[in-house]
DNA sequence: CAAAATAATGGACGCCGTCAACTATTCTTT
DNA sequence: AAAGAATAGTTGACGGCGTCCATTATTTTG
């Protein structure tokens, strides 16, 4: 329970912190925009796949209300839809490139206004709040958030393909070859799927995917692991391992002895994951298709 | 300058505090009253000499949209308002029983929201994020907020009277006798101010009046140190101690040798002010007129 | 195949908050 | 002391964010 004393330091916090992102808030009307649409914008750019639906669940907006802003977004230019082959119902929400651009002239206000609240601090201060946050949202997610692990659904294919590209594309700047290849795998995945020898886990966040893991018969006794990854903010919070326990367990039980997985060098957190359950690398290979630099690495584990 | 991965820190953290606050949101809105109306009941419920424009000025809110919550809240019987005698202009807020019992159910609503978001966490999980969340409060306030110390205006004097007596009398449950002394006091304080050997000087923080100190005249060559005062916000990020020295500073100025306080035992952040600046305690006095167990303390600095 | 569920749209509406105009009073200036 | 500027507060008009309800088209279910 709360003592009053920490009910008044919580408040205070807020106040602060709420004139802060008011600023944050201002700027962003300022340049023609809602939070909301902001937001929305937000979500948009982060999935290939996204439909109005997905977009009124994530973020808790009203249907009608969401209807309105995307034919908004459409007529603005912002947006344009694609028809989904196998449902009608459902049309894809993608960013055309004016609309990316006004995307990222938003987060620039607000990165600026982020940056000008904190640009009177010392390197160390700014170090020590930016500490100080991640450790408190870190603690009120792992109280509050609900996790669930479950085998894949269809509708999670698209998700773990997109969000697979993004990712790997954000952080690591890969070419669109590698795109393409994501793609081809994924896809063939799904099509040889068998569930006695093969497992494609979702992970889930308050309903919503936030990673995944699969794992794939490659030979006699010999098990691939793939697709693993998790969205930014789910690492470093025991997750990643969950999820490889799972995947092994899994491995464990349908009698493969030993378990492989590609990867690329610069993959830290995963790195750490699989050091943690007794993977070694066994070799690198040199992958300029993918991007300048890049190194694929190939793990394996005996189990 | 902020790194991105700071950036990213501080939109996921602000990310689940939105959250967070949106069921906070929404239980007020729950209770029949908006955010904003929240905050300008509490605005009201904390002086005792509160106009439209102060809240105007604090809250930052329109003045016609004030105006008709106001009108609104005493149609409901939440405020009456009482006529200033020196400005005809000027009309003051006041809670009513009823209002002060809604802004209460407000704050408990209040308060179990975030209660609710913590119980998860373990104690020493919940000291850790409000050690945090004072810290983040306490660095970026330092930063941003505009500090001034200037010598009071006669529109100050409510003020100090309204906010001694709630500090001291929510703090250390003093009786209604405190309260007219307190009136008696000031009132006579400036009645009676002389520039040569007076001083009443107010701390600003951002433009509101956030603490004050005075100096006195109390015979040959012998000063009294009054009315010192310092919001909640405001302790512990070494307001106290610039109010301190500037007191001082004017003393020494005036050619005091002796200074003298009059104070409370249960006063411990001013006690550490008082020993910074070589007071040392020279006598204490039960004062059950103020309250049970409440003793008087007298501090003397030779200069 | 009928009934229920789902994706999306459109109409009506309420409330939060802003802009501009106006009154009454007080302060400032010369 | 009178005129002009500033301040406290009120009122009308209005726009946009967001909600509620009804409706259509499509898919899933029993």
């Amino acid at each position: 329970m709360l003592t009053p004393d920490q009910i008044a330091d919580i408040q205070g916090f807020h106040k602060v912190y709420q004139n802060l992102f008011k600023t944050v808030d201002a700027a962003i009307a300022e340049a023609g925009y809602s939070l909301t649409e902001k937001d929305v914008l937000l979500e948009i750019s982060k999935s290939e796949h996204c439909t109005a639906n997905i977009l009124i669940g994530q973020l808790g907006i009203d249907r009608s209300y969401m209807s309105r802003m995307l034919k908004q977004f459409e007529k603005n230019g912002l947006i344009w839809k694609t028809a989904s082959g196998a449902d009608s119902r459902i049309r894809y929400i993608h960013l055309t490139d004016f609309g990316r651009e006004e995307f990222n002239r938003l987060s620039d206000i607000q990165n600026r206004q982020i940056a000008h609240a904190f640009e009177k601090l010392s390197v160390e201060d700014v170090h020590a709040v930016c500490s100080a946050l991640v450790m408190t949202r870190n603690k009120l997610s792992d109280a509050n958030d609900v996790i669930t692990i479950r085998p894949f659904k269809q509708s999670d294919i698209e998700y773990v393909i997109s969000r697979h590209k993004t990712l790997y594309y954000a952080e690591r700047h890969l070419s669109g070859t590698f795109s393409a290849y994501v793609d081809e795998i994924v896809y063939d995945f799904v099509e040889r799927f068998q569930p006695e020898t093969d497992c494609l886990n979702i992970l889930e966040c308050n309903g919503v995917p936030a990673g995944s893991i699969a794992i794939k018969k490659a030979g006699e006794g010999t098990a691939q692991l793939r697709f693993f990854m998790l969205e930014p903010e789910m690492r470093r919070r025991g997750y990643g391992n969950r999820l490889m326990e799972m995947a092994l367990d899994f491995c464990r039980g349908r009698g493969y002895k030993k378990v492989f997985l590609l990867t690329i060098t610069a993959q830290v957190i995963a790195r750490h994951v699989y050091e943690t359950h007794g993977f070694y690398k066994v070799s690198s290979t040199g992958k300029p298709q993918w991007g300048e630099g890049v190194i694929e690495e190939c793990w394996e584990l005996e189990l």
